[in-house]
DNA sequence: TTGACACTCTAACACCGTTAGGGGCACTCT
DNA sequence: AGAGTGCCCCTAACGGTGTTAGAGTGTCAA
């Protein structure tokens, strides 16, 4: 396979889900490919311009098969499933949300999402300028909601990760804490599906209740 | 000043704001300290627990004031509060949002904090178990949001941060992407506080919606 | 044949987190 | 008083990191 800046982010990318982001080396990554470290200089600036390199590959499996809303079909659901994409596409690496969180993206394929998030809103009844500002607090609840979901469930820590349920659960004092005792497992839960699912809908939700705000004037 | 894992936080906390978080490393706190980097080994097990004590304290700083609603303030309102103060200590730390992000805090103010929220939102009207759900999304929005921004104006870009305004603007092609171009405005100013309150403004509406819909049926 | 260019190499630099093991200092116990 | 026992800090060093300098190799054009 030729080697060029695309080819080595993919390499990474997949050296990602076996080592971790801690783990992945320039060294190792020249080697799956057959090649010495400082080679990878050659063809990328250096590890910060590949790791957005990895985080625009990313960003584009999720956004590449966005389409706009077929007809009958609500903005709501349309907009949900796009969040719900980026959430796979980051969950599909290895702290896939690390990598993309805070890092440039600057692809034709993101510039068209956003020129289909703001038309989508805009043909349903919003202002451009409501969903030119809102749009954004789905992805940020999104990121925000992966980050912390892929954290918990890291294979950083060893035999004792200390979010592990039983752990969290035996930790909080249930004379002083009651509430959040009893509420443990929906908190426990909070994490996968059932947990991005009720906040997603919370800020679709949100964005309805925006437009309907201004609507009554 | 004696040495212990919280004076060693605090200090890589305050050096955190000159250096930066990849700058961040063991043999500088160790100099701030007048003392030599394997000294610290002696007080904490290793640079990760360590990050793990600065992002406490980011979380304790927002968390410790926090107290229950007065009378005559509503639920709305206390909980925008709590964001704002979260997103503030994120700010107040350079690349405090990635410092927090995703990392393990354990910390009475947290459970403090948490019961706090549910009690609120209980009191309030909502289920235990809405309440329970729905906060994070709060959170997580305001993580998302945090780490984004701070990305956004990070000096760990040179002279030349992509993110500056008149580059961004330039670069998308009003042909292909009207809307884009035409809300630039709108999306550049997603930053800073402004986008902020108005994306919190839709997750609280959001969580009011979700239960009127609940009380509905 | 010569030159230029694209690409890869070896060697090395400065620095990183971390461990091993030794020493001094302040206590307590005999 | 002397011996022992932690606590706390040290020096030295290990294996690793990202990155640069500079020399080579092959290919293709003039």
């Amino acid at each position: 396979m030729k080697i060029n800046s695309e080819a080595i982010a993919r390499t990474a990318l997949r050296l990602l889900d076996d080592v971790g982001l801690d783990g992945l080396t320039m060294r190792l990554i020249a080697q799956d490919l057959g090649v010495r470290a400082p080679t990878l200089y050659w063809h990328v600036k250096n590890k910060q311009e590949l790791l957005d390199a990895m985080a625009t590959l990313v960003y584009v499996e999720a956004a590449e098969r966005l389409e706009p809303p077929r007809d009958g079909s609500s903005w709501e659901d349309w907009l949900a499933d796009w969040a719900r994409h980026l959430r796979q596409a980051m969950l599909s690496h290895r702290d896939g949300a690390r990598v993309l969180a805070g890092t440039y993206v600057n692809h034709e394929t993101v510039h068209r999402a956003v020129e289909l998030n703001l038309r989508t809103l805009r043909d349903a009844g919003f202002t451009l300028s409501e969903a030119a500002r809102g749009f954004p607090a789905v992805l940020h609840f999104t990121i925000g909601h992966t980050i912390e979901e892929q954290a918990h469930t890291s294979a950083a820590y060893g035999d004792d990760n200390p979010y592990a349920p039983e752990r969290l659960a035996s930790m909080i004092d249930a004379e002083r804490f009651p509430l959040t005792a009893q509420a443990s497992t929906d908190l426990l839960g909070m994490d996968g599906d059932a947990g991005f699912e009720y906040g997603l809908r919370i800020v679709v939700l949100g964005l309805r209740a925006a437009r309907e705000e201004r609507e009554r004037g």
